[in-house]
DNA sequence: AAATCGGGGAG
DNA sequence: CTCCCAGATTT
């Protein structure tokens, strides 16, 4: 036997092996009780850069809240951001509300059932159309997701760094061979995500019970940890946002974040950023109509000051809680908006401002 | 090809 | 602290 052939030997043997590891080892998620393409497809959107225990939740509130596609198309954007409240990458339930409409008026209700029409989808790239062409429809198309990647480099030993444009058409090309010896595409996409999840994980993998160790290159040559190489990402980027929270009569100002920036679609306060932490409000430069608003409110409470880390970004948010004393309500500064306490608690809002609210308002 | 988009949990 | 999670989209 040439190297050839027992290098094809592990290729055909992988997928069977996978399956039979995931039948035993299998955990039991809401998501694997339905064939319905809109629940896994909801599952699958939720799950993006997520992990199950997070997402778990959230998936269990919007089946509840918009059992079919037609629900979900019929519901208010707002509502959906709501539901997604906490979750992080809004975009995701932006595209989730389009795509609901674009099915349930375009398609007629009817859920595309290929990898190529699935991947017409907004908020649908390569891994989530996979994800739902198998799972779904039972086509043969590979998961090409995080956990892919580290079990692939593993046991082929790839030592392609896994952030590049190359690597993805490396690891797509070994997977889509491999899927070919599956018993069954739905069942080993399934496995090798799992696998990944909870045998072959980032950090100490249980290699002593693997039942690819033998065949595992990473393994054979003690190199587990150095697998799959992954390079380093560019530092965060320090932002300072100085909140002013003008409030009177129960009522505070806020606004929709509209700008091409974090947090779309959700709601915050009067926002003034600096490049620098300012200590004291009069050295933070104010626009104009702020200023004026500034100047006849007091300030009712010591500033607080808040941490809020994103994967690009630190986020440095102090909040100064003014009290409007006097003068015309219906001249506030573009794009701010009075609500009463209760409109704030059903807005859609970023989590440092929920933090910030503490209890008081959801 | 590189940057951007959240938030949380594990170690 | 660092890493990474059932990635996609924009620049």
């Amino acid at each position: 036997m040439n190297w050839q052939s027992d290098f094809n030997t592990i290729e055909v043997s992988f997928a069977p092996t996978l399956e039979a590891w995931y039948e035993y080892h299998k955990r039991d998620l809401p998501w694997r009780h339905t064939r319905d393409p809109y629940l896994i497809w909801l599952s699958e959107i939720i799950l993006q850069q997520t992990r199950v225990a997070q997402g778990k939740p959230y998936y269990e509130r919007f089946v509840e809240a918009y059992p079919t596609v037609a629900n979900m198309a019929a519901a208010d954007e707002r509502e959906l951001l709501r539901l997604w409240q906490g979750l992080g990458y809004y975009s995701r339930a932006r595209n989730l509300h389009q795509t609901a409409r674009y099915v349930t008026k375009d398609l007629d209700g009817k859920f595309p059932d290929t990898y190529s029409e699935l991947l017409k989808m907004k908020g649908v790239g390569a891994y989530t159309a996979a994800a739902i062409a198998s799972f779904a429809f039972g086509e043969r198309v590979p998961v090409v997701d995080g956990n892919v990647y580290r079990v692939l480099a593993r046991v082929f030993g790839i030592e392609e760094d896994i952030t590049t444009t190359g690597a993805k058409k490396t690891f797509s090309a070994l997977a889509t061979r491999l899927i070919q010896s599956a018993h069954d595409p739905a069942t080993y996409n399934q496995a090798i995500m799992e696998f990944g999840a909870i045998q072959c994980t980032p950090v100490s993998p249980d290699c002593l019970l693997c039942p690819l160790q033998q065949q595992c290159a990473a393994y054979l040559t003690g190199r587990q940890h150095l697998l799959p190489v992954k390079a380093k990402k560019a530092p965060v980027r320090e932002r300072f946002f100085n909140y002013f929270i003008f409030r009177i009569d129960g009522k505070m100002a806020m606004r929709e974040r509209t700008d091409k920036d974090i947090w779309q679609n959700l709601h915050d306060f009067c926002l003034v950023e600096t490049d620098e932490p300012k200590a004291l409000l009069r050295t933070i430069p104010l626009p104009e109509s702020v200023e004026k608003l500034v100047e006849r409110s007091i300030l009712v409470e010591p500033p607080v000051t808040l941490t809020q880390l994103l994967s690009h970004q630190r986020i440095r948010a102090t909040f100064y809680l003014m009290d409007v004393t006097e003068g015309d309500l219906n001249s506030l500064p573009v794009g701010l908006n009075w609500y009463t306490y209760k409109e704030i608690s059903q807005l859609p809002k970023p989590v440092i401002i929920t933090n910030y609210f503490g209890d008081l308002l959801g």
